[in-house]
DNA sequence: TCCCCTACGGGACAAATGTCCCCTGCCCTT
DNA sequence: AAGGGCAGGGGACATTTGTCCCGTAGGGGA
């Protein structure tokens, strides 16, 4: 929970008080998840936004033929969960599992958006979340439409080094939206 | 200024005061540019989010090979603006320029908080365009990972079926990330 | 301890996509 | 009215990417 708190201070600029922090805990539950749990299945609602304070998800797609496709990645202190699940109170299209055993702090629409209306950490937490979403999708959609897979490899790298030692290269490779082939050619040729 | 004041309405689900349209009606600024003309240019600063009221605009960069990506489209109704620069003050990889005779409403992010801040239609609106905008974003990365050229094509022409008219092919492929071979080749298939 | 599953890489081939020509017709400008 | 530029489409070919085999090594579970 401390990390949660550190989180919010630190994203919205400001400091909780004691008060506020017991509100915030109030309203989060705590949840472990073993490696290849689900935290939320095709067809489901999204009931829940969850917070990671340890472990790693994946958030995909099965399609047709089988094959998975991985929409984000959250280790650490990331946010996971569909938006527009948890929004729009549709069925989703996607799986979230964990690649490890995962503390979650898990919390319903409702009550985010009590704390947001009352808490102004909260709220200017989630209004910069909410804008560096747009400018990291908008990141990875330009990404997609206008690079080759190897640049869009070399900028993963850049952007999170880690990844490559915390993923395997199947998940990179279905994160990128190419075969696991083409991400191995990619990786001979820049060695 | 009208189709601001109803988009604002419809978007938060609340009527807007006289006063308030008067507030508004202060802080943007009426624009006519004509075919061709630009509104942003890679490296400037984005200082202000236009409104189109009328005509219609492209978001592009160009690489290195002198080729153009398309981000965005906007007609009637839509906002443009690079949101990164925007938001962050940096300056941007996109331009932007219009696809014929346009009319805008232009705003400084001051003056776009201000409003922000003191009319509640108006924040009510930009949650919601800026929820909005973290959904379809998602979407398209997730068509762009998982989906064939030639299905997106089609979940495109299901979600704007009037691109197609309003756009020469060109554009729609650079949009799509695909080369305009590639599209010619699906549109043959298809028919 | 053993076994199985998974990650990862290689080779051969198929399929998809892009590039570089060409040509045509149309619209806009002069 | 004429000319230039651009959208669009076709053919031939190169390149990229994917698919389907295969094998190996290592780690986790029974």
């Amino acid at each position: 929970m401390e990390l949660l708190f550190a989180y919010f201070e630190v994203k919205s600029g400001t400091l909780l008080t004691d008060m506020e922090k017991k509100r915030i805990a109030s309203r989060f539950l705590a949840k472990r998840l073993r490696k290849r749990q689900y935290l939320l299945q095709e067809g489901d609602i999204c009931k829940y936004f969850s917070f990671i304070v340890q472990g790693a998800a994946r958030t995909y797609s099965v399609d047709e033929k089988g094959n998975e496709h991985i929409l984000h990645f959250g280790t650490s202190g990331w946010w996971v969960g569909d938006n527009e699940s948890f929004t729009l109170h549709t069925p989703t299209r996607y799986n979230i599992d964990m690649l490890g055993d995962t503390e979650l702090l898990v919390i319903t629409e409702s009550d985010l958006q009590e704390l947001i209306d009352t808490i102004s950490a909260v709220s200017k937490t989630i209004a910069a979340i909410s804008s560096q979403r747009v400018i990291s999708a908008e990141k990875r959609i330009h990404a997609a439409i206008s690079q080759t897979p190897e640049e869009r490899f070399a900028a993963l790298n850049a952007a999170y080094p880690d990844f490559l030692q915390k993923f395997p290269l199947n998940m990179i490779a279905s994160y990128l939206g190419i075969s696991t082939k083409t991400l191995g050619r990619i990786r001979n040729n820049s060695k």
